[in-house]
DNA sequence: GTCTATACTTAGATAGAC
DNA sequence: GTCTATCTAAGTATAGAC
């Protein structure tokens, strides 16, 4: 979590902002919002972040540094790829966060995923943080599998739309009534997978 | 398009409106700009419209007319299940815009999708408008396959959740970074529908 | 580091002339 | 129906005491 000590102020106060942000909308979010909801005082929220725009900057280096960290590693799966069943391979390619920590970056993903194309900074984070993981790992692993021989060609291109477009609404549309149970995004990633014919 | 006559003020609003929605996000947008985009005074906006809001809901109300004009007959569709390839009768099923209002069209689907979660009327907007199409016709139309052992039988709801979630995506993502080309919503399309396997 | 009070700006909306 | 001028509220941010 933010700060990894959990009673800091400016931990207090980025998960205030995650959650309110996530359910409204950065632009609905007022500072005495925030202030209220992190129980400290409005103004004191400049000592910790020079503007509420900031605060979303933070938010979004705070869920990169974690992802960076819960990246699997490429040419371990590689090797993996030249033994092991296809489908596990790319079933062990997902990365998870820990369950602690799991709300607070959902909530960073759905905000993201609202904001982008109307401010470049959500569109960058989005790009690096849900397009980018899928293409720098599942596209390489799928395209050493034909190579090898281990799986059926196939229209990896497409394969990938598919993929990162599901994985796009599963995280702008968590926790809303349209949003996946945890259990689901698993068993649809099989479903999507299941494209993937080995040989 | 809106109002029928191409330069009608009340037209020229709603377009500007839609237009600025779906780059910037309804909340960026001022009643200032949409005045200055559709070249009329500010305080002329309020001539047609009572509020900001009602602009919103006005373009929610237009597309869901538009939408409905548009929908596919589900009874004719399940009586050509009975006798053509599958894969084409669901390929029947999408219903598509005239080219003329598509632009316009989607800027509000975008605008939309941004919005939810965050504002009911937005969330019912989605609802009805990419959930609601496909559970309705999509689902009765495989099942009906199904049961007439035209198709293999296959988890329907996982296949729905990667379609709608494919279709809110497309719609989210149109014209931005991340979008997709109208030729290749078709392909996936067709590629989603290859789980679908013909007796 | 935290507070009270307040400055400054923007944006939705209205009044009322033409 | 369209305009100019303006009201009002809300929201970001700062000053400065403690």
């Amino acid at each position: 979590m933010p700060e990894k000590r959990y009673g800091s102020t400016r931990g207090k106060i980025l998960r205030a902002a995650a959650k309110l942000f996530s359910k409204s909308g950065y632009h609905r979010v007022t500072m005495r919002e925030i202030a209220q909801d992190s129980e400290i005082n409005a103004a004191s929220i400049y000592h910790y972040f020079p503007s509420k725009a900031d605060i979303l900057k933070s938010l979004y280096a705070f869920y990169s540094a974690e992802l960076h960290k819960a990246l699997p590693d490429l040419h371990a799966l590689l090797r993996l790829a030249e033994t092991d069943p296809p489908h596990e391979v790319l079933m062990k390619a997902e990365f998870h966060f820990d369950q602690e920590a799991r709300d607070f970056l959902d909530q960073i993903l759905i905000t993201a995923a609202r904001e982008i194309s109307a401010d470049s900074e959500s569109e960058r984070f989005i790009r690096e943080n849900i397009f980018a993981p899928t293409e720098n790992i599942i596209k390489p692993l799928l395209q050493r599998m034909v190579e090898l021989g281990r799986i059926q060609p196939l229209d990896i291109e497409t394969l990938l739309t598919i993929l990162v477009y599901y994985c796009f609404s599963a995280a702008a549309l968590n926790h809303s009534p349209f949003g996946n149970k945890p259990e689901k995004y698993q068993s649809d990633l099989s479903f999507i997978f299941s494209f993937i014919k080995p040989m």
